[in-house]
DNA sequence: GTCTATACGTTGATAGAC
DNA sequence: GTCTATCAACGTATAGAC
Protein backbone atom coordinates (compact mmCIF):
# COMPACT_ATOMS: atom_id res chain seq x y z
CA UNK A 1 0.00 0.00 0.00
CA UNK A 2 2.51 2.68 -1.09
CA UNK A 3 0.83 5.87 0.84
CA UNK A 4 2.87 8.03 -1.02
CA UNK A 5 1.24 7.70 -4.25
CA UNK A 6 -2.33 9.67 -4.76
CA UNK A 7 -5.62 7.74 -4.51
CA UNK A 8 -6.02 7.41 -8.07
CA UNK A 9 -2.68 5.95 -8.63
CA UNK A 10 -3.08 3.39 -6.04
CA UNK A 11 -6.55 2.35 -7.00
CA UNK A 12 -4.82 1.57 -10.52
CA UNK A 13 -2.34 -0.25 -9.10
CA UNK A 14 -4.34 -2.78 -7.39
CA UNK A 15 -6.78 -2.70 -9.70
CA UNK A 16 -4.70 -3.94 -12.38
CA UNK A 17 -2.63 -6.53 -9.55
CA UNK A 18 -6.21 -7.96 -8.96
CA UNK A 19 -7.39 -8.07 -12.30
CA UNK A 20 -4.32 -10.49 -13.25
CA UNK A 21 -4.25 -12.44 -10.30
CA UNK A 22 -8.46 -12.81 -10.26
CA UNK A 23 -9.56 -11.58 -13.69
CA UNK A 24 -11.98 -8.77 -14.26
CA UNK A 25 -15.19 -10.53 -13.38
CA UNK A 26 -14.07 -11.75 -9.95
CA UNK A 27 -12.66 -8.78 -8.71
CA UNK A 28 -14.96 -6.68 -6.89
CA UNK A 29 -15.14 -3.03 -6.44
CA UNK A 30 -15.26 -3.17 -2.48
CA UNK A 31 -11.74 -5.58 -2.79
CA UNK A 32 -10.29 -3.04 -4.99
CA UNK A 33 -11.20 0.20 -2.51
CA UNK A 34 -10.11 -2.28 0.69
CA UNK A 35 -6.16 -2.99 -1.82
CA UNK A 36 -5.95 0.58 -1.61
CA UNK A 37 -6.76 1.46 1.63
CA UNK A 38 -10.50 2.18 1.45
CA UNK A 39 -13.47 1.47 2.97
CA UNK A 40 -14.60 -1.93 1.52
CA UNK A 41 -18.26 -1.52 0.42
CA UNK A 42 -18.24 2.34 0.05
CA UNK A 43 -18.35 3.82 -3.13
CA UNK A 44 -15.21 5.93 -2.92
CA UNK A 45 -13.70 4.22 -6.21
CA UNK A 46 -16.63 5.89 -7.99
CA UNK A 47 -14.95 9.58 -6.90
CA UNK A 48 -12.09 8.91 -8.53
CA UNK A 49 -13.64 6.91 -11.84
CA UNK A 50 -16.93 6.73 -12.62
CA UNK A 51 -17.24 2.95 -13.50
CA UNK A 52 -15.23 0.01 -13.13
CA UNK A 53 -14.53 -0.51 -16.78
CA UNK A 54 -13.45 2.98 -16.67
CA UNK A 55 -10.71 2.14 -14.45
CA UNK A 56 -9.97 -1.24 -16.25
CA UNK A 57 -9.42 1.13 -19.28
CA UNK A 58 -7.28 3.53 -17.48
CA UNK A 59 -4.87 0.39 -16.39
CA UNK A 60 -4.85 -0.93 -20.11
CA UNK A 61 -3.74 2.37 -20.99
CA UNK A 62 -1.11 3.38 -18.79
CA UNK A 63 0.36 -0.35 -19.51
CA UNK A 64 0.25 -0.20 -23.35
CA UNK A 65 1.86 3.02 -23.10
CA UNK A 66 4.77 1.66 -21.05
CA UNK A 67 4.98 -1.45 -23.88
CA UNK A 68 5.08 0.92 -26.54
CA UNK A 69 7.78 2.85 -24.89
CA UNK A 70 9.75 0.01 -24.92
CA UNK A 71 9.27 -1.25 -28.28
CA UNK A 72 12.32 0.86 -30.04
CA UNK A 73 14.91 0.05 -27.63
CA UNK A 74 15.59 -2.97 -29.45
CA UNK A 75 17.54 -0.81 -32.44
CA UNK A 76 19.61 -0.17 -30.00
CA UNK A 77 21.34 -3.98 -30.12
CA UNK A 78 21.44 -4.13 -33.67
CA UNK A 79 24.55 -4.72 -35.01
CA UNK A 80 27.03 -4.21 -32.02
CA UNK A 81 28.40 -7.35 -32.32
CA UNK A 82 28.28 -10.87 -34.39
CA UNK A 83 24.98 -12.38 -34.84
CA UNK A 84 24.74 -15.52 -32.28
CA UNK A 85 25.44 -12.90 -29.39
CA UNK A 86 23.10 -10.32 -31.09
CA UNK A 87 20.43 -12.86 -31.15
CA UNK A 88 21.03 -14.09 -27.02
CA UNK A 89 20.55 -10.20 -26.44
CA UNK A 90 17.59 -10.06 -27.84
CA UNK A 91 16.15 -12.95 -26.78
CA UNK A 92 16.58 -12.50 -23.13
CA UNK A 93 15.09 -9.06 -23.08
CA UNK A 94 12.12 -9.46 -25.22
CA UNK A 95 11.46 -12.61 -22.22
CA UNK A 96 12.05 -9.33 -19.47
CA UNK A 97 9.66 -7.25 -21.62
CA UNK A 98 6.70 -10.08 -21.56
CA UNK A 99 7.68 -10.29 -17.47
CA UNK A 100 7.21 -6.97 -17.01
CA UNK A 101 3.90 -6.62 -18.80
CA UNK A 102 2.90 -10.34 -17.83
CA UNK A 103 -0.04 -8.36 -15.81
CA UNK A 104 -1.58 -6.67 -19.11
CA UNK A 105 -0.90 -9.86 -21.07
CA UNK A 106 -2.86 -11.94 -18.57
CA UNK A 107 -5.97 -9.51 -18.31
CA UNK A 108 -6.13 -9.38 -22.41
CA UNK A 109 -6.15 -12.78 -22.74
CA UNK A 110 -8.53 -13.30 -19.84
CA UNK A 111 -11.49 -10.62 -20.19
CA UNK A 112 -10.91 -10.19 -24.20
CA UNK A 113 -13.87 -11.85 -24.93
CA UNK A 114 -16.13 -9.15 -22.07
CA UNK A 115 -14.94 -5.92 -23.95
CA UNK A 116 -13.74 -6.69 -27.58
CA UNK A 117 -14.46 -3.38 -28.31
CA UNK A 118 -11.99 -1.75 -25.96
CA UNK A 119 -8.98 -3.99 -25.98
CA UNK A 120 -8.88 -5.42 -29.80
CA UNK A 121 -7.49 -2.07 -31.16
CA UNK A 122 -4.92 -1.81 -27.97
CA UNK A 123 -3.49 -5.68 -28.33
CA UNK A 124 -3.52 -6.28 -31.85
CA UNK A 125 -1.38 -3.13 -32.32
CA UNK A 126 0.92 -4.16 -29.26
CA UNK A 127 1.38 -7.65 -30.99
CA UNK A 128 1.48 -6.47 -34.41
CA UNK A 129 4.52 -4.12 -33.43
CA UNK A 130 6.46 -6.73 -31.39
CA UNK A 131 5.95 -8.80 -34.90
CA UNK A 132 6.73 -6.68 -36.95
CA UNK A 133 9.54 -5.26 -35.48
CA UNK A 134 10.70 -9.03 -35.29
CA UNK A 135 10.16 -9.63 -39.09
CA UNK A 136 12.18 -6.51 -39.58
CA UNK A 137 15.07 -8.03 -37.82
CA UNK A 138 15.82 -10.79 -39.42
CA UNK A 139 14.79 -8.87 -43.09
CA UNK A 140 17.74 -7.18 -42.40
CA UNK A 141 20.54 -10.19 -41.43
CA UNK A 142 18.53 -12.37 -43.94
CA UNK A 143 18.14 -9.79 -47.08
CA UNK A 144 17.61 -13.00 -49.46
CA UNK A 145 14.79 -14.78 -47.77
CA UNK A 146 11.11 -13.99 -48.67
CA UNK A 147 8.64 -11.75 -46.91
CA UNK A 148 6.42 -15.06 -46.25
CA UNK A 149 10.05 -16.90 -44.64
CA UNK A 150 11.02 -13.41 -42.89
CA UNK A 151 7.35 -13.58 -41.20
CA UNK A 152 7.61 -17.14 -41.08
CA UNK A 153 10.97 -16.78 -38.82
CA UNK A 154 9.60 -14.48 -37.03
CA UNK A 155 6.63 -15.80 -35.78
CA UNK A 156 8.44 -19.10 -34.55
CA UNK A 157 10.94 -16.93 -33.28
CA UNK A 158 9.05 -14.95 -30.70
CA UNK A 159 5.82 -17.62 -30.59
CA UNK A 160 8.70 -20.32 -28.64
CA UNK A 161 9.01 -16.72 -26.29
CA UNK A 162 5.64 -16.27 -25.53
CA UNK A 163 4.66 -20.34 -25.42
CA UNK A 164 8.00 -20.46 -22.48
CA UNK A 165 6.15 -17.51 -20.58
CA UNK A 166 2.33 -18.38 -21.09
CA UNK A 167 3.57 -21.77 -19.30
CA UNK A 168 4.23 -19.40 -15.96
CA UNK A 169 2.46 -16.57 -16.12
CA UNK A 170 -1.34 -18.00 -18.06
CA UNK A 171 -1.10 -21.70 -17.22
CA UNK A 172 0.35 -21.33 -14.39
CA UNK A 173 2.89 -24.73 -14.89
CA UNK A 174 6.29 -25.15 -15.10
CA UNK A 175 7.96 -24.61 -18.27
CA UNK A 176 10.05 -27.77 -19.77
CA UNK A 177 13.55 -26.16 -19.82
CA UNK A 178 15.06 -23.52 -17.94
CA UNK A 179 15.19 -20.03 -19.75
CA UNK A 180 19.00 -20.31 -20.25
CA UNK A 181 18.74 -23.55 -22.06
CA UNK A 182 16.03 -22.26 -23.96
CA UNK A 183 17.54 -19.52 -25.34
CA UNK A 184 20.76 -20.98 -26.19
CA UNK A 185 19.05 -23.64 -28.94
CA UNK A 186 16.99 -21.03 -30.12
CA UNK A 187 19.78 -19.01 -30.60
CA UNK A 188 21.22 -22.09 -32.05
CA UNK A 189 18.27 -23.03 -34.01
CA UNK A 190 17.24 -19.04 -35.94
CA UNK A 191 21.05 -18.12 -35.82
CA UNK A 192 21.55 -21.10 -38.00
CA UNK A 193 18.48 -20.62 -39.96
CA UNK A 194 19.34 -17.27 -40.97
CA UNK A 195 23.34 -17.94 -41.91
CA UNK A 196 21.68 -20.55 -44.48
CA UNK A 197 20.18 -17.87 -45.80
CA UNK A 198 22.96 -16.04 -46.91
CA UNK A 199 23.68 -15.63 -50.94
CA UNK B 1 -29.74 -27.62 -30.75
CA UNK B 2 -29.32 -31.47 -31.54
CA UNK B 3 -32.49 -32.94 -30.33
CA UNK B 4 -31.58 -36.65 -30.78
CA UNK B 5 -29.36 -36.23 -27.88
CA UNK B 6 -30.14 -36.76 -24.20
CA UNK B 7 -30.87 -33.45 -22.20
CA UNK B 8 -27.65 -33.96 -20.07
CA UNK B 9 -25.41 -34.34 -23.38
CA UNK B 10 -26.98 -31.30 -24.90
CA UNK B 11 -26.53 -28.86 -21.40
CA UNK B 12 -22.45 -30.15 -21.71
CA UNK B 13 -22.21 -28.99 -25.17
CA UNK B 14 -23.70 -26.31 -25.21
CA UNK B 15 -22.52 -25.19 -21.77
CA UNK B 16 -18.91 -26.02 -22.85
CA UNK B 17 -19.48 -24.04 -26.09
CA UNK B 18 -20.53 -20.38 -24.06
CA UNK B 19 -18.23 -20.90 -21.49
CA UNK B 20 -15.56 -20.83 -24.42
CA UNK B 21 -17.16 -18.28 -26.33
CA UNK B 22 -18.03 -16.00 -23.14
CA UNK B 23 -16.14 -17.33 -20.03
CA UNK B 24 -17.28 -19.32 -17.76
CA UNK B 25 -18.01 -16.29 -15.23
CA UNK B 26 -20.37 -14.63 -17.62
CA UNK B 27 -22.52 -17.59 -18.76
CA UNK B 28 -25.69 -17.60 -16.67
CA UNK B 29 -27.23 -20.72 -16.33
CA UNK B 30 -30.72 -19.54 -17.34
CA UNK B 31 -28.47 -19.17 -20.86
CA UNK B 32 -27.27 -22.55 -20.70
CA UNK B 33 -30.60 -23.88 -20.19
CA UNK B 34 -32.04 -22.09 -23.27
CA UNK B 35 -29.17 -23.03 -25.31
CA UNK B 36 -30.32 -26.87 -24.22
CA UNK B 37 -33.72 -26.07 -24.98
CA UNK B 38 -35.20 -25.63 -21.74
CA UNK B 39 -36.75 -22.51 -19.77
CA UNK B 40 -34.47 -19.90 -19.47
CA UNK B 41 -34.63 -19.19 -15.70
CA UNK B 42 -36.12 -22.41 -14.63
CA UNK B 43 -34.24 -24.46 -12.35
CA UNK B 44 -34.16 -27.45 -14.99
CA UNK B 45 -30.47 -27.68 -15.11
CA UNK B 46 -30.18 -28.65 -11.80
CA UNK B 47 -31.86 -31.99 -12.03
CA UNK B 48 -28.67 -32.72 -14.25
CA UNK B 49 -25.66 -31.63 -12.44
CA UNK B 50 -25.76 -30.00 -8.76
CA UNK B 51 -24.25 -27.10 -9.42
CA UNK B 52 -23.22 -24.96 -12.43
CA UNK B 53 -19.32 -25.69 -11.18
CA UNK B 54 -20.09 -29.53 -11.54
CA UNK B 55 -21.49 -29.04 -14.78
CA UNK B 56 -17.83 -27.28 -16.02
CA UNK B 57 -16.34 -30.44 -14.29
CA UNK B 58 -17.86 -32.95 -16.14
CA UNK B 59 -17.39 -30.90 -19.38
CA UNK B 60 -13.88 -30.41 -18.89
CA UNK B 61 -13.70 -34.26 -18.34
CA UNK B 62 -14.94 -35.30 -21.75
CA UNK B 63 -12.69 -33.48 -23.67
CA UNK B 64 -9.49 -34.28 -21.68
CA UNK B 65 -10.18 -38.38 -22.33
CA UNK B 66 -11.03 -37.02 -25.96
CA UNK B 67 -7.89 -35.14 -26.27
CA UNK B 68 -5.62 -38.13 -24.54
CA UNK B 69 -7.13 -40.58 -26.46
CA UNK B 70 -5.58 -38.31 -29.44
CA UNK B 71 -2.32 -38.76 -27.88
CA UNK B 72 -0.94 -41.87 -29.18
CA UNK B 73 -1.40 -41.49 -32.26
CA UNK B 74 1.84 -39.93 -33.00
CA UNK B 75 3.40 -43.31 -33.15
CA UNK B 76 1.30 -43.56 -36.52
CA UNK B 77 3.10 -41.38 -38.33
CA UNK B 78 7.12 -42.72 -36.58
CA UNK B 79 9.12 -43.76 -39.71
CA UNK B 80 7.13 -43.97 -42.17
CA UNK B 81 9.08 -41.37 -44.84
CA UNK B 82 11.98 -39.36 -44.54
CA UNK B 83 12.51 -36.69 -41.58
CA UNK B 84 10.83 -33.47 -42.99
CA UNK B 85 7.72 -35.60 -44.66
CA UNK B 86 7.69 -37.06 -41.51
CA UNK B 87 7.81 -33.32 -39.48
CA UNK B 88 5.57 -31.82 -41.76
CA UNK B 89 2.79 -34.33 -41.26
CA UNK B 90 3.29 -33.93 -37.69
CA UNK B 91 3.37 -30.38 -37.35
CA UNK B 92 -0.32 -30.12 -39.25
CA UNK B 93 -1.24 -32.82 -37.39
CA UNK B 94 -0.69 -30.67 -33.93
CA UNK B 95 -2.50 -27.67 -35.38
CA UNK B 96 -5.21 -29.76 -35.82
CA UNK B 97 -5.47 -31.29 -32.41
CA UNK B 98 -5.33 -27.23 -31.13
CA UNK B 99 -8.03 -26.77 -33.16
CA UNK B 100 -10.23 -29.30 -32.10
CA UNK B 101 -10.08 -28.62 -28.57
CA UNK B 102 -9.75 -25.02 -28.82
CA UNK B 103 -12.66 -24.44 -26.19
CA UNK B 104 -10.83 -26.67 -23.64
CA UNK B 105 -7.51 -24.34 -24.03
CA UNK B 106 -9.52 -21.37 -24.26
CA UNK B 107 -11.76 -22.22 -20.58
CA UNK B 108 -8.41 -23.79 -19.13
CA UNK B 109 -6.71 -20.24 -19.96
CA UNK B 110 -9.25 -17.75 -19.02
CA UNK B 111 -11.16 -19.68 -16.12
CA UNK B 112 -7.39 -21.59 -14.23
CA UNK B 113 -7.43 -18.91 -12.17
CA UNK B 114 -10.67 -19.10 -10.40
CA UNK B 115 -10.70 -22.59 -9.85
CA UNK B 116 -7.16 -23.99 -9.73
CA UNK B 117 -7.64 -26.78 -7.37
CA UNK B 118 -10.10 -28.28 -10.12
CA UNK B 119 -8.21 -27.66 -13.52
CA UNK B 120 -4.56 -28.03 -12.12
CA UNK B 121 -4.01 -31.38 -12.65
CA UNK B 122 -5.65 -31.96 -15.23
CA UNK B 123 -4.35 -29.07 -17.64
CA UNK B 124 -0.69 -29.37 -16.19
CA UNK B 125 -0.95 -33.35 -17.28
CA UNK B 126 -1.84 -32.79 -20.66
CA UNK B 127 0.48 -30.31 -21.16
CA UNK B 128 2.91 -32.35 -20.00
CA UNK B 129 1.82 -35.49 -22.24
CA UNK B 130 1.89 -32.89 -24.95
CA UNK B 131 5.53 -31.72 -24.27
CA UNK B 132 6.95 -35.00 -23.33
CA UNK B 133 5.50 -36.76 -26.38
CA UNK B 134 7.42 -34.33 -28.56
CA UNK B 135 10.50 -34.59 -26.45
CA UNK B 136 11.00 -37.97 -27.06
CA UNK B 137 10.51 -37.77 -30.92
CA UNK B 138 13.48 -35.30 -30.70
CA UNK B 139 15.34 -38.09 -29.22
CA UNK B 140 15.08 -40.98 -30.80
CA UNK B 141 15.66 -38.86 -34.20
CA UNK B 142 18.60 -37.13 -32.82
CA UNK B 143 20.01 -39.11 -30.40
CA UNK B 144 23.08 -37.30 -29.39
CA UNK B 145 21.55 -34.77 -28.48
CA UNK B 146 21.54 -34.19 -24.42
CA UNK B 147 18.20 -34.12 -22.76
CA UNK B 148 17.79 -30.14 -22.31
CA UNK B 149 18.59 -29.95 -25.68
CA UNK B 150 15.48 -31.92 -26.89
CA UNK B 151 13.38 -30.68 -24.10
CA UNK B 152 14.39 -27.00 -25.52
CA UNK B 153 14.25 -28.45 -29.15
CA UNK B 154 10.57 -29.60 -28.57
CA UNK B 155 9.86 -26.91 -26.61
CA UNK B 156 10.89 -24.25 -29.68
CA UNK B 157 8.54 -26.47 -31.71
CA UNK B 158 5.41 -26.97 -29.57
CA UNK B 159 5.51 -23.71 -28.76
CA UNK B 160 5.55 -22.34 -32.11
CA UNK B 161 2.57 -24.15 -33.17
CA UNK B 162 0.22 -23.08 -29.66
CA UNK B 163 1.45 -19.47 -30.47
CA UNK B 164 0.04 -19.60 -33.92
CA UNK B 165 -3.41 -21.16 -32.45
CA UNK B 166 -3.19 -18.56 -29.27
CA UNK B 167 -3.21 -15.44 -32.03
CA UNK B 168 -6.74 -16.91 -33.24
CA UNK B 169 -8.35 -18.76 -30.39
CA UNK B 170 -7.28 -16.76 -27.39
CA UNK B 171 -6.37 -13.60 -28.80
CA UNK B 172 -8.74 -13.47 -31.81
CA UNK B 173 -6.53 -11.74 -33.96
CA UNK B 174 -4.88 -12.60 -37.61
CA UNK B 175 -1.90 -14.64 -37.14
CA UNK B 176 1.30 -13.11 -39.35
CA UNK B 177 1.80 -16.02 -41.74
CA UNK B 178 -0.56 -18.84 -42.88
CA UNK B 179 -0.14 -22.10 -41.51
CA UNK B 180 1.34 -23.62 -44.72
CA UNK B 181 4.18 -21.12 -44.77
CA UNK B 182 4.56 -21.38 -40.88
CA UNK B 183 4.86 -25.29 -40.91
CA UNK B 184 7.42 -25.04 -44.37
CA UNK B 185 9.18 -22.92 -42.11
CA UNK B 186 9.12 -24.72 -38.98
CA UNK B 187 10.30 -27.61 -40.82
CA UNK B 188 13.01 -26.32 -42.53
CA UNK B 189 14.26 -24.88 -38.98
CA UNK B 190 14.02 -28.31 -36.99
CA UNK B 191 14.50 -30.27 -40.07
CA UNK B 192 18.44 -28.78 -40.44
CA UNK B 193 18.81 -28.63 -36.34
CA UNK B 194 18.29 -32.49 -36.02
CA UNK B 195 20.30 -33.49 -39.15
CA UNK B 196 22.89 -31.32 -37.60
CA UNK B 197 23.43 -33.08 -34.51
CA UNK B 198 23.53 -36.41 -36.36
CA UNK B 199 27.41 -37.83 -35.38
C1' DG C 1 -12.34 13.08 -0.44
C1' DT C 2 -14.12 9.53 2.25
C1' DC C 3 -17.74 7.72 4.86
C1' DT C 4 -22.86 5.48 5.80
C1' DA C 5 -26.82 3.88 3.82
C1' DT C 6 -29.26 2.17 0.28
C1' DA C 7 -31.36 1.31 -4.36
C1' DC C 8 -31.46 -1.95 -7.98
C1' DG C 9 -30.26 -5.62 -11.05
C1' DT C 10 -28.45 -10.26 -11.71
C1' DT C 11 -27.28 -14.75 -10.50
C1' DG C 12 -27.02 -19.47 -8.45
C1' DA C 13 -29.91 -22.40 -6.34
C1' DT C 14 -34.32 -24.57 -4.01
C1' DA C 15 -39.44 -26.01 -3.23
C1' DG C 16 -43.26 -27.87 -4.96
C1' DA C 17 -46.97 -28.43 -8.74
C1' DC C 18 -47.66 -31.03 -12.88
C1' DG D 1 -38.10 -34.36 -15.98
C1' DT D 2 -39.59 -29.86 -16.73
C1' DC D 3 -42.15 -26.15 -15.27
C1' DT D 4 -43.57 -21.71 -12.02
C1' DA D 5 -42.39 -19.12 -8.27
C1' DT D 6 -39.27 -17.54 -5.20
C1' DC D 7 -35.11 -16.63 -2.16
C1' DA D 8 -30.75 -15.14 -0.50
C1' DA D 9 -26.38 -13.34 -1.75
C1' DC D 10 -23.69 -10.43 -4.10
C1' DG D 11 -22.22 -6.64 -7.21
C1' DT D 12 -22.38 -2.04 -9.31
C1' DA D 13 -23.56 2.33 -8.59
C1' DT D 14 -25.76 6.62 -6.33
C1' DA D 15 -27.30 10.15 -2.62
C1' DG D 16 -26.15 12.74 0.97
C1' DA D 17 -23.76 13.58 5.62
C1' DC D 18 -19.28 14.88 7.42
Amino acid sequence: MTASLSTRERLIDEAMRLFGEQGYRATSVAQIEEAAGLTPGSGGLYHHFRSKELLLEAGIERHANRLRALRDIRVIFEGLTDLRSELTVLGRYTLEVIDEESQLLRIMASELRDKPKMLAETLSSLIRESYSGMTNWVRQHAPVATDDQAAAIATIALGTLFAQRNMTHLLGTQPLVDDETLVAEWVEMIGARIEALQP
